[in-house]
DNA sequence: GGAACACTTCGGTTTCTGCCGAAGCATTCA
DNA sequence: TGAATGCTTCGGCAGAAACCGAAGTGTTCC
């Protein structure tokens, strides 16, 4: 008997395993269409457009509508950061049984988390733009300094439009650290993209880099300690 | 057709009304009693007595056999975070309809947050100390520079124990922003109940601040900016 | 216009599970 | 030893919802 908001719907609309599988899979922020989640979710086209319809209306997907198609994806940060806190949960659930996989390496060392890059290299770039000065701690979050500015300019990370909330915090699960999310995170991926260091991996998050594109990364993101 | 860990376990588990109010009445870090989860969840003890064991089972919560009772406590910080995570985005949705009341002004002022402070004065403490070097980024976490130790036995604030992971971050559901978990936030909530500059509102998590004690927290951990 | 495609809505079945009454252990107190 | 208390287990019931087949809506392509 207590007020305050209800936990237990938004838990119980993520705890049914078909619609979990479709969180997940656009988990690494990507636009899928219905037809799409419903094969990931292993359901029919009708029943996925049930949960599709909820899972909208409880404000954890948006759609866009493109032609016939109609794309999901998640609706906030939030959305994607209730879901790693979760998947650490399940993951701390299983470590009892089994070890962690040779496959979940690749995972823990880079990945997509909702639109940024998450994973070691993630805390990685964190770490060292802490170390060194480039991001502070502001009032509303953290907030990128001038050298931090120029440093990314550098790098051809372009950071237009509102520039309030530029980077913000997030947890990650395999880690238990913390990595850049927001639009600082979000053009850390894609030059890391483009650049072809490192490239996603068709149906899974890992993101997987190249050699030199590694060394390169490691050389833009320096730690003290390194070689 | 994935693999990893089934998110879809652990939050249909907290998916239910029931479920869900014990483990929001256990958030703030006490254990609590069989019985008093039961009145908690407004089932019978038969009912609450099923829940608790898969949640148990499930790694959720940890039970302490003490004489002719059970109780019962959230298992791990990963599992308060977890519930932190879907409570922001339970608000976020509600946030829509209604306005936050005048009740949770108190609650986003202070509150107990698993066995630590959390709310505007928790994240004022964690800026103060960040912006004065006290804490600092470390290998593994956040860790207490050497000032850092100083002042905080100056404030009577005991470590002992094992000092590896001695302060970790926890996203604030209401601020959106970081604030101290881990022995040092344990620590910090104590200290603040010890000298009586707030008290445990009962029945709730709120932490409400005396006038007096408000006043010797803000100048405990001053921020640039304060008057 | 008609066919193909992507998706939604409707209806009915089936399965799941939350719930409580009753009975069974375990602990404490007299 | 017997009664009271705190909790668990068992059994059956009732409500919820996940599922799919079939039919309907809207869009694109020929």
């Amino acid at each position: 008997m207590r007020n305050g908001p209800d936990i237990s719907e938004v838990a119980a609309l993520i705890g049914d395993p078909g619609r979990a599988h479709m969180l997940l899979a656009l988990l690494d922020g990507r636009a899928l269409s219905a037809g799409e989640l419903a094969g990931e979710a292993g359901v029919t086209l009708q029943t996925a457009s049930g949960h599709l319809a909820r899972m909208v209306e409880a404000g954890l997907l948006c759609v866009e509508k493109q032609g016939r198609h109609r794309y999901f994806r998640l609706a906030t940060a939030e959305v994607a950061e209730a879901l790693s806190a979760l998947l650490a949960l399940a993951d701390q659930g299983a470590r009892r049984r089994v070890r962690t996989g040779p496959r979940d390496a690749a995972m823990r060392k880079a990945r997509s988390c909702y639109n940024h890059l998450a994973g070691e290299m993630a805390v990685r770039a964190y770490d060292s733009l802490r170390q060194r000065g480039l991001i502070v701690v502001a009032q509303d979050g953290l907030d990128l300094s001038d050298a931090g500015h120029a440093a990314f300019a550098g790098l051809g990370v372009a950071l237009t439009g509102s520039r309030k909330p530029l980077c913000r915090e997030c947890l990650d699960w395999s880690e238990r650290r913390m990595h850049l999310s927001g639009p600082l995170g979000t053009g850390l991926l894609t030059m890391v993209l483009d650049r072809g260091w490192a490239r996603r991996e068709t149906g899974s998050r890992v993101v997987a880099f190249t050699q030199t594109g590694e060394a390169a990364f490691r050389k833009a993101f320096p730690l003290t300690g390194d070689v």
